[in-house]
DNA sequence: CATAACTTGGTCTTTTTCGCCAAAATAAAG
DNA sequence: CTTTATTTTGGCGAAAAAGACCAAGTTATG
């Protein structure tokens, strides 16, 4: 394949370097270049570049979604009987235009839909619901699932090797 | 009830700093302060108010998956057959140690579980889930979803009251 | 020798602290 | 019940401290 590769190869810094600005977004150039043992200006560099290369997307503030009255969090699963091309584009475009909805994802096996939403209470969960449904034509079925308790919520990936050619 | 509300309720000035930041986690106290029409000191108060009052939780750099190679997104819904209180508990332990976990959700109807995992590929997909099965003693069935598309990922919630008594 | 990456030092910007001001709310006095 | 103090709340601007950024020169490394 004629892959350009212009983004050099993450090493142990730059994996250091994500590491800890995946849990502390705001963190200086002063301290961040200090915990990785380099002086500002490269580390600085470093950061720029992980962010022109796209490895960096961008860097969001968390928000407790209670403090929101967020209440619920749901994952809806929705099996569509027939998909006609531009089904699928109106479902993504209704998507894209509802904030409630956090993630929408198309999985595998009989071309579902799987849904990420948080809500304020249970109507809004009927609403959402009922929207679906019809912005969907071919709907088979769906099935939900409330979340009772949020065991783990992690924003961070790992950066380390681990046994990949390195 | 005995409610000691300390914090303050949210006004537009709050949920406009709180939009900002959830899209732009890095913007300094300056911008931010234009922004939303205040000068900078008020501004950096009411930012660390909200981090003091738990309504920011945190900021965070979001890192391509891709970049770290990994190229699978993967939900997996674990059904268990009986529930022993220290399975759970045993369970919840092994997936706080797991960092290719980034959620798990203790999801309503017959006591499931809703895991979240990014991949590297379906060698460690399969390790996973053998581990899963092995950490739970009464595992009835387990289902996955495996993500072809990412059709959304949003990580900000959205701010604005929309009919709550205001 | 040349390139890449780091260091140092200086300048400009941002952050952070401090004292002050205005408006609103609360309390006291007439 | 109205008027006058007093506290509380939220905001402003100036100045010191810290950090970001730039322009050299310096050290590794192939």
């Amino acid at each position: 394949m004629a892959n350009i590769q212009k983004t050099r190869k993450l090493d142990r810094i730059d994996r250091n370097i994500l590491t800890i600005l995946q849990n502390e977004g705001r963190i200086s150039y002063t301290e961040l270049a200090d915990r990785v043992g380099l002086s500002t200006t490269p580390c600085m560099e470093r950061v720029k570049r992980l962010e022109r290369d796209g490895v960096i997307t961008g860097y969001h503030a968390k928000v407790n979604p209670e403090m929101l009255d967020f209440n619920l969090l749901v994952f809806v699963e929705i099996a569509l009987s027939y998909q006609s091309p531009d089904a699928f584009e109106k479902f993504n475009k209704a998507v894209d235009k509802l904030p409630y909805i956090l993630e929408c994802h198309l999985v595998s096996g009989d071309a579902d839909y799987l849904l990420k939403a948080r809500l304020h209470d249970m109507s809004q969960y009927r609403e959402l619901l009922g929207q679906m449904l019809l912005t969907l034509p071919g709907v088979k079925n769906s099935k939900s699932y409330i979340v009772m308790e949020e065991v783990k919520e992690q924003s961070e990936l790992p950066t380390d090797i681990s046994a990949k050619g390195e």
